[in-house]
Order: structure tokens, then C-alpha cells, then sequence
DNA sequence: TTGGAAATGTTAGTGGCTAACATTCCTCAG
DNA sequence: CTGAGGAATGTTAGCCACTAACATTTCCAA
């Protein structure tokens, strides 16, 4: 059913297909597509990161500044995962990029994350309204990153969140 | 018809007041109230200030990094406008606050003024991947902070939006 | 006063999504 | 092998956001 929703998503685009389409391609109802994803859009959105990211910041020096924390915290949570599928999740964001609420669902979608690096920083000793404007920050940075990203086709996706880590971290430019 | 909508979205919530009830107070069609709106989601959101803030960022000096250089505009544009009435703001980002669905409609809002922010970054000397992870990151900052307002009472806007710029600039935490 | 544009109404339909209830499928205890 | 019970699926019906096409009213200016 997965496979059928992404294959009509890049043949009509996002909006063109109905929940419909993608139940008749997978030989079943519309009624059952909507029992799997809630909603049309959760096809193409899901994070497992979100435990390992607040255990990686947790473990940061306090000394350094909240945005500096959290963004090392997501590098090396980053670089303990097995990265993902880089040619699945190119398309999944290429087709997330060129649909304006795609993007906002995604964006809806790290809501979560923001949380959980906001707790981390949090108990390291940052005050809370601080940490909850860095993990803005940092998400933003990452979201728009990745949309930056999947629509290139050089580059390979490891270095775009280090480069959008390093913008946060090191501030060059 | 403005003011139907909001005593609505505040007396029964946003997701259970349909496009039919505003216009029925307002004395109106429903396809009278799309025509105004052109989605719902539309009467709780605008941004005026791209321009002014695009401007402001090209006088930062170049020196400063880019996530320094996009604060420091921003900050200057806030001051140089007239502050909106903080009352209206409060009760509408509350609203949007509370909804999923809009919170991602005003992330997705702020997708014209990120560019504004990228683009004078750029003009500014800064590579373009870095401009749009900078604007990303001030805006994600941004539109954090203004959500954790809303759902004070004390404080005041101009305060917040100021400690949002202090945490990318400075940041001290 | 009238001509014509701008705002509003009517009708009809699409698509996302939900609720309530019926049906089939699968598994596993007897 | 069988039958009972739960899980996955189907059916129907309906709400709401939103759009298209066309008719009607309002209102301002020539």
C-alpha cells in the first residue's frame, strides 16, 4: 500500500491522488487506507530519532551555549544511526519539497522532536524559554536543510546535516 | 465577518467551528466567507514585514556570521515597525497554538519570509546552502518563541521576540 | 438614469476524513 | 479438525473544506 501511495504520488503528484486511487492500486478500500495512516500526508512523514537525539545532547558540556548543545547532540546522534535509505528519502522529500502543505505537515511533524531537545537542554541547566527557542532553531535549520537537500542530486544527505549543523556550531560563512 | 470568525475559533475552538457558521453569523455565504479567505486557516494569519526586514539585513556588516547577520535585521526591522496590537496577537497565535493543523499552516506562512531572509543573506556574501540553513534556524526560533508567548500572560511581545534574537546571537544560556 | 464592474448568492460536486455497523479472516484452544 | 473470538476489512452514510460555473444583486460613475 506504501508502495502504491509513493508510486502514484511521483507518476500525479501529491494532490492530484485521492486516498481512493491509492486504495484501488493496493487492491483494498478507501476506508482501509485511512485505518493504516490516519492521514493522507503520514505516508510520507515518520522520525524514530527522537529517544537517541535527547540521550546525545544530555551528554554535552554544559559550559557550551544551548544551540551549540543541541546541535552536537544531533550530530552524534546522526552519526550512531544507521542512515536511512538515502534514494527512499530523497523522493519522499522531493514530493514533501513541491507541496506547500506537505511541508507544513512536516514541519508540524518535528513538534516532537522540538520537545525533546528542549527537555534536554532543559536539564542541563538551561532555562526553559531559552531551550525552547534553540530547539526551534536547530529544527528549523534541519528542516529547511533537508528540503534544500532532496533537491540536489550531488550531494549526499550525511553532508547536508553536517553542513547545517556547522552553520549553527561553528557560525561560518 | 474578521470578528465573527474569532468569537468563534474562541467560544467553540477552531477545528469544531465550520466555514458555514462564520458566515451565518457574519450575515454572509459560506462561498462568500472562501472568497474573503481563501482558506481558513487565512483569517489567523499575515506577515507584513518582509520587505523592511530583507533591507535591514543588508546593512548588517559582513563580517558577522550569517545567523548573526539575519538577528541583528530582524531585530532593527521589529524596532523600526510599529508594534501591532499585542491584545489581537495574543488571542490569535493562541488559537493557532493549541491547533496542530495551524501551527503548521503559519510554519508554512513563514516560507516567503525565510526566502526574504536567504536572499539578502546571499546578497550579503553568504554561500546560498548556508543562507537558507540560517534563515531556517532564525525563523524556526522566531516562530517558537512567538507560539511559547501566546501562552503567557505576563510578559510582553517586544520582550519576547528580543530574548528569541538574544539566544541566536549571543548565545548566552 | 443607466451601464457595467464588483460583490454576493445558488447549485452541484470532489476529496479528506469519521462513525456505526456488518463481514470475513486467522489463530489457537479444545 | 473444529469452533470461538479477535483482528483486519468492507459498507454505508455523512460532515466539512474547498472549487467551478453560472445567476443575481449592489453600487458607483458617466
Amino acid at each position: 500500500m506504501l508502495k502504491a501511495a509513493l508510486e502514484l504520488f511521483v507518476e500525479n503528484g501529491y494532490e492530484r491522488t485521492s486516498a481512493g486511487q491509492i486504495a484501488a492500486r493496493a487492491g483494498v478500500t478507501e476506508m482501509t487506507f485511512f485505518r493504516h495512516f490516519p492521514t493522507k500526508a503520514d505516508v510520507l512523514v515518520d522520525d524514530p530519532y527522537d529517544p537517541v537525539i535527547g540521550e546525545a545532547i544530555r551528554k554535552q558540556p554544559m559550559e557550551l551555549d544551548p544551540i551549540t548543545r543541541a546541535a552536537r547532540g544531533v550530530r552524534s546522534a546522526w552519526l550512531e544511526l544507521p542512515s536511512p535509505a538515502t534514494d527512499e528519502v530523497r523522493i519522499r522529500l522531493r514530493i514533501v519539497a513541491e507541496t506547500p502543505s506537505l511541508r507544513a505537515s512536516m514541519v508540524a511533524g518535528t513538534a516532537a522532536t522540538e520537545a525533546v531537545i528542549a527537555d534536554a537542554l532543559v536539564s542541563g541547566g538551561t532555562v526553559r524559554r531559552t531551550a525552547v527557542i534553540a530547539a526551534g532553531a536547530v529544527m528549523g535549520a534541519l528542516n529547511t536543510a533537508l528540503l534544500a537537500w532532496s533537491q540536489t542530486d550531488s550531494d549526499d544527505l550525511g553532508e547536508a546535516i553536517t553542513t547545517a549543523l556547522d552553520v549553527l556550531e561553528e557560525r561560518r560563512g
